[in-house]
DNA sequence: TTTGCTGCAAAAAATTTGCAATATT
DNA sequence: AATATTGCAAATTTTTTGCAGCAAA
């Protein structure tokens, strides 16, 4: 039904003190596969060609996405490696609970996110063309911990997320807006 | 389904230098009554009893709250006063899009919150006992326009959840340990 | 073997929508 | 009078669940 792209980072050119931005792969001792192996094992579940597909399915491509788009790229019914809805539901909150994918609600959807071997971040988005950007920052998880802190809370996670427009429709405005003066 | 509580505030007996937590009523030259009026007029929309209603109990009580929780707390189908499941929805909507409630999504459900009279301010939700506490920090939000510029994103808005466990819910779980030891 | 897993279809949960009747402006 | 709004029920949308048969360990 909808769609969202265009996961982009950009380098902080920038300025003032702290600022970090770029949200680059970390290095990880496993992939995700193995990680997600190790995750079934503890909890005495099962290695199955399903999860395997789907593990693998997921972390081909490092993008945002929700569980219409992920099932639109498998296989269907009747073709190989085919994966009912109900197992790519089922697994992708494993995926979630194993720390492989973080998870968000934006318009209705729940979209997930690539946790594993990425750095803990938030994201931009543009209201417009539903582009979604990620940025990271320090700074704001210090002062996540310190409002935390004022309330006693102990902190589990975060999510954020800057609703705006972004650059290219900000400029796609302007250039109508002029057109429309003609 | 589920519930939502007790949306405190806590002073900020702090410390460290721009720390503003207090999310206290703000002044406002219209009621949200007269808002709302003000509103439907600038679209040619009507001022109907139902919405008069809604607006009137949505505003009685400064909580957190979602569509099943306010429809529970209203006149049955039936009674005096009855609004339709659907206006109700509909009526929210519009509180919305009159900037009187702000909305976000929570374990599925879409949560209003006073948006009209009171500052922009994020939450910590207690991921055990689901209360809902906000919080306010300007910091916060110099960081979110910071982000925003470097992307070249224009800020509409942005919604912020931290998820942890609350002071009580944590005095609660340690009491427990300490009794499962004798 | 034992028990977890999968696919299927039906169920749920939370909104939304079509429409005829009704109420505002 | 013109048309926005409401209530109702049916439809959507997205995700979950029950269950019988299948498959890892």
């Amino acid at each position: 039904m909808a769609e969202l792209s265009e996961s982009t980072s950009e380098t902080a050119k920038s300025s003032s003190e702290t600022v970090a931005t770029k949200v680059q792969p970390l290095e990880t001792s496993l992939s995700p596969q193995e990680r997600f192996s190790e995750y079934l094992q503890s909890r005495g579940l099962r290695q199955t060609s399903q999860r395997k597909f789907l593990i693998e399915q997921v972390f081909s491509q490092h993008e945002h996405f929700d569980a219409e788009e992920l099932i639109e790229r498998l296989p269907r019914r009747g073709e190989d490696n085919y994966v009912s809805t109900a197992t790519v539901y089922r697994t992708l909150r494993e995926c979630v609970d194993a720390g492989l994918l973080n998870s968000f609600q934006l318009d209705g959807r729940t979209v997930y996110d690539h946790d594993y071997g990425y750095p803990e971040h938030d994201h931009l988005y543009c209201t417009r063309c539903r582009k979604l950007l990620e940025f990271q920052s320090d700074e704001l998880v210090a002062i996540r911990d310190q409002m935390a802190a004022l309330h006693g809370f102990r902190v589990e996670s975060h999510k954020m997320i800057i609703n705006g427009v972004c650059r290219e429709c900000s400029r796609r405005r302007r250039k109508k807006r002029k057109q429309d003066l003609v």
